[in-house]
DNA sequence: TTAAGTGTACTATTTCAACTAACACACTTA
DNA sequence: TAAGTGTGTTAGTTGAAATAGTACACTTAA
């Protein structure tokens, strides 16, 4: 189902993460049907099933799934993971804002930035 | 001059940057007048000239001090911070702008909500 | 109630990137 | 030439992140 690249510098768990939000992106799982078990993952790419853990849990950070104690966890849809990836966004734009406004400059000169209606800032 | 707080968890470094870029925010430094030399900075602190050389370098590429080989480091005008700090800001707002059209979000929203015409993306 | 599945929390170990140091080199000025 | 300046390369240290080991807690079905 997923395969693990040792020549890859990134963690582990960060493969695990990329590879399942690209298949849940692209549709390929149903939402809320039942993702593989930490153990059961964990046991086929022979890992520990806490690194499969901390992926799951960014996963659920992102929106990508979500789990229920005891039971398991489930692709949610693609939905909410919009929603969490917009707020995300917009918290940083409010921090840049921020940012921009305690060297002087003001917000609508960084409206018309975006807007393409002035060169720089 | 400056000191190291050891209890201090950030890196030596990083103090170092700190400190020079609130002296010469405030003004203490006249501008284009020299820094301490990376080996008597080094020699007061108690440590190696490379950590120094380190700050300055960091402190150089936020524009607070410019560098000429063989003669030593001296403080620029706070103009040229500034400037800089801006245009790195503008280079953050390219990136989220791009961040945010891919999830669909427009740049006529991110103007109207930085003007505070929208409560939300 | 029990057994076999599920996720979770705590701790220990490992690994790797950031930080710092040691030292040699190159430029500037007097 | 000597004494000052910054710079580059390499090596050692160290602390946070990643992973593993193990025990615990919840859910379901027989």
């Amino acid at each position: 189902m997923i395969a693990i690249d040792y020549k890859d510098s990134r963690p582990i768990y960060e493969q695990i993460v990329e590879k399942f939000q690209t298949l849940i992106v692209k549709g390929v799982f149903e939402a809320d049907s039942q993702m593989p078990s930490v153990r059961s993952l964990a046991m086929e790419l022979s890992i520990n099933p806490n690194t499969i853990q901390k992926a799951y849990a960014e996963l659920e950070r992102r929106g990508f799934i979500y789990t229920i104690k005891g039971r398991g966890n489930f692709v949610s849809s693609g939905k909410e993971y919009l929603k969490y990836k917009v707020g995300e966004i917009q918290i940083k734009f409010d921090k840049l804002c921020e940012e921009a406004e305690s060297v002087g400059v003001k917000r609508e000169k960084i409206a018309a930035y975006i807007l393409g209606k002035e060169m720089s800032l």
